[in-house]
DNA sequence: ACATTTCAGTTCGTTGAGGGAACCTATCAT
DNA sequence: ATGATAGGTTCCCTCAACGAACTGAAATGT
């Protein structure tokens, strides 16, 4: 058995952390867009267990966010890499980061986030129709065409 | 022990996970920004046994990201609420909800974000310099102030 | 005034997931 | 042929999550 099952709960951020809300999920996803492709360097990067980072590395290719193909120029070894739904969780780890960031690094940033120019990025969630970055204060939600009743 | 500790990877996803990447804790902390404050509405809309969303408010609380105060209509009753630390979370949330509505939600998205007029928000991660959206592809890292080698 | 219900937990026993070490198989380097 | 390495799997142990029952204080019903 699951820990829970989330799907009953009617909302996105269930959905979403049903897939990478596991433990050490969304750091494997990290590792694989930071350029970690084998299993072994993610493993050292991490000091996950075998085991576990075994099961992850399993789920999320089952669940289409990673691929996994053997690599070309080693019989032994598998790459791993970001597949589109896989990379369009960049943004959540940026999101993510950035709150890191802010309120658990005393000492600066550890990271960086640049362009594929060097420059920094200075990230901002806004609402595409005006442009005006979100006040989360200010956010309401309202039933959306997927909602349904438990 | 923890599960695991995080600390050592000198990366700020992994701290903002050492404070909210326990299973539950992102959807208590969702329950409290859409508006359910007290210890019953929460264990009922997520299910969750009472005792770990006993430890987990506490630890949110610990963290500075939730407080509690006594109801002052019900001497029985707590009221949890989002500290500045707490809210700052919610774009977090936002950009997760939208991943889970664009990949996980086949019937469209559960809900809608809605801002103070009730207008639809359509979210977007930017480069506040540029206002260009993020390229997922395009994103790069590099030391920075707070970097340290283990 | 007394009984009942509700709130916010705590306690307890069971089960399942994470941790760590050893083991396995196929492939590579020499 | 020998040893090392990649990517797992198997094993046992511990700890955390689950669910049900219990608690004490405050509110509510009669």
């Amino acid at each position: 058995m699951k820990r829970s099952d989330l799907t009953h709960l009617n909302c996105s951020v269930a959905r979403a952390l049903d897939v990478v809300g596991e433990w050490w999920s969304l750091l494997i996803i990290r590792d694989v867009a930071y350029g970690r492709h084998r299993f072994t360097d993610i493993q050292a990067s991490l000091g996950i267990a075998r085991k576990v980072l075994s099961d992850r590395l399993a789920a999320l290719v089952e669940a289409d966010v990673l691929v996994r193909t053997p690599d070309p120029d080693d019989g032994r070894a598998a790459r791993y890499e970001l597949t589109e739904k896989g990379r369009d969780l960049i943004p959540v780890l940026l999101t993510l980061m950035r709150w890191g960031d802010r309120w658990e690094s005393p000492d600066g940033p550890p990271l960086r986030v640049v362009d594929r120019d060097g420059e920094d990025l200075d990230l901002a969630l806004v609402d595409r129709r005006t442009g005006a970055p979100v006040d989360p204060t200010a956010v309401r939600f309202r039933k959306g065409p997927g909602f349904r009743t438990a």
